[in-house]
DNA sequence: GGCAAAAATGCATCTCAGGCATTTTTGCAC
DNA sequence: GTGCAAAAATGCCTGAGATGCATTTTTGCC
C-alpha cells in the first residue's frame, strides 16, 4: 500500500513489494495470486469479520435484520474509524480497472458466503436470499462510496444505516 | 467461444484465437485488451442495446419504470431467445474467476452508464439512483442465473419479470 | 490511378503466474 | 539442547500476456 501511494499501483512490481517486505518474489506468490489480492487483503478480513458476526446473530432474526445487525454490531465494536486504509483502498480500486475487477470478484464470493449464512432464516416477503444478499451488498457498497465522497467526514456506520433505510423503501412505481 | 468449448477457456491462447480468426496476434490486442474481453463482447453489445432502449423511454416514466420497460421492450423485440451463446457465456463466467472478475467490472461500468441515463427522472421513494441501478442490475443478474439454472426452459423475460416483482416487495423486517 | 487515413502486422521488452526441486525455518518430542 | 519431520521460503525456469513503436498493408474517396 505504501509503495502504491508512492509510485502508483501499476508502477509497483511484485519484485518491489517482495523486496520491501523482505521476502522473495516467489514467496509473495505463495500467499497472493496477484498484486490485486495483496492490496485487497484488508477487505477480505472485513468480509470474514462480517461473516463471523452474522453467524452469531440469534436464529430468530430475519435474514435482513440479521444482516443489518451484523454491520451495526461489527462497526460499532471498532474503537477507531477504519479511516486511512479503507479510503485509500477504495479510491485505488476506483481508478484501476484490474483492482476493481478483482474487488468485485471478491464481493461475488462474499455474496455466496453470505447467502449460505442466511439460508434457513425467516424471510418476510418471500424474496429469494440471493437477491436479498445482493441488495444488502449494494447498500454496503453505496454506503462506503458515499462515505468516501463525503471525504470521511461522518461516521461510516451512520452513512451505511442511512442507505439501508433507503433500501427498505419500496422500489416500484 | 468455439475454441473455448473445445479446449477449455484457460487452455486457449490468444495466439490460437488470432490464428482461428485469421488475424495476427497483435491485431487481437488492438481490439481486445485480453481474452476475457473477447469472450464477454456479446454482453457488452447487450448493455449497449439496453442503454439505447432506456434513452428512448418517455421522460415521464420514473427511473425504475423506465428500467423495467427497457428490458421488457428489448427482450420482447427479439425474434429468437438469446439461448446458446448467453447460456454458454454465463456458465463459463461462473467457472473461471478471471472471467467473472472481468464480467463484474463490465457490469460496474454499465451501472455508471445506466445511472447517468436515468439521472433526472422521477424517483418515487427518494432513493438515490446509484442504489436503484444497482438493485436493478442485481435483479437482472439473478434473473439470468435463475434462467440458466432452470436450463433455459422458460422465457428469459418471464424469469426476469418475476425477479423484478420480488424486488418491488419491501426488504425490511 | 493516386493518395491519405485507418487498420493490421512484426518486433522487442517488461511483467506475470505457477510448476518443480531445493533449502531454510519452525515446532515439538526426547 | 538436540534431532527430526512438517511447513515455509526460495531459486530457477517456462509459457503467456500486455503494450510501445515502427512498418507494411488495406480501405475509402477524389
Amino acid at each position: 500500500m505504501r509503495l502504491t501511494v508512492e509510485h502508483g499501483f501499476d508502477r509497483v512490481t511484485i519484485d518491489a513489494i517482495a523486496q520491501a517486505a523482505n521476502i522473495s518474489r516467489r514467496t509473495f506468490s505463495n500467499y497472493f495470486a496477484c498484486k490485486e489480492d495483496a492490496v485487497l487483503h484488508g477487505e477480505q478480513l472485513h468480509h470474514q469479520g462480517l461473516l463471523r458476526a452474522l453467524r452469531e446473530r440469534p436464529d430468530a432474526e430475519s435474514a435482513w435484520t440479521a444482516l443489518r445487525s451484523s454491520v451495526r454490531g461489527l462497526y460499532s465494536s471498532w474503537d477507531t474509524q477504519p479511516d486511512r486504509e479503507w479510503a485509500l483502498r477504495t479510491r485505488l480500486a476506483r481508478e484501476h480497472p484490474s483492482l476493481m475487477a478483482q474487488q468485485l470478484a471478491n464481493h461475488a464470493a462474499f455474496a455466496r458466503d453470505l447467502e449460505r449464512a442466511v439460508a434457513g432464516r425467516h424471510n418476510p416477503g418471500g424474496v429469494r436470499s440471493g437477491l436479498l444478499v445482493d441488495v444488502f451488498l449494494s447498500a454496503l457498497r453505496v454506503g462506503l462510496n458515499t462515505w468516501i465522497d463525503e471525504e470521511e467526514t461522518r461516521d461510516l456506520l451512520e452513512v451505511v444505516e442511512e442507505i439501508m433505510d433507503e433500501v427498505e423503501t419500496p422500489f416500484g412505481g
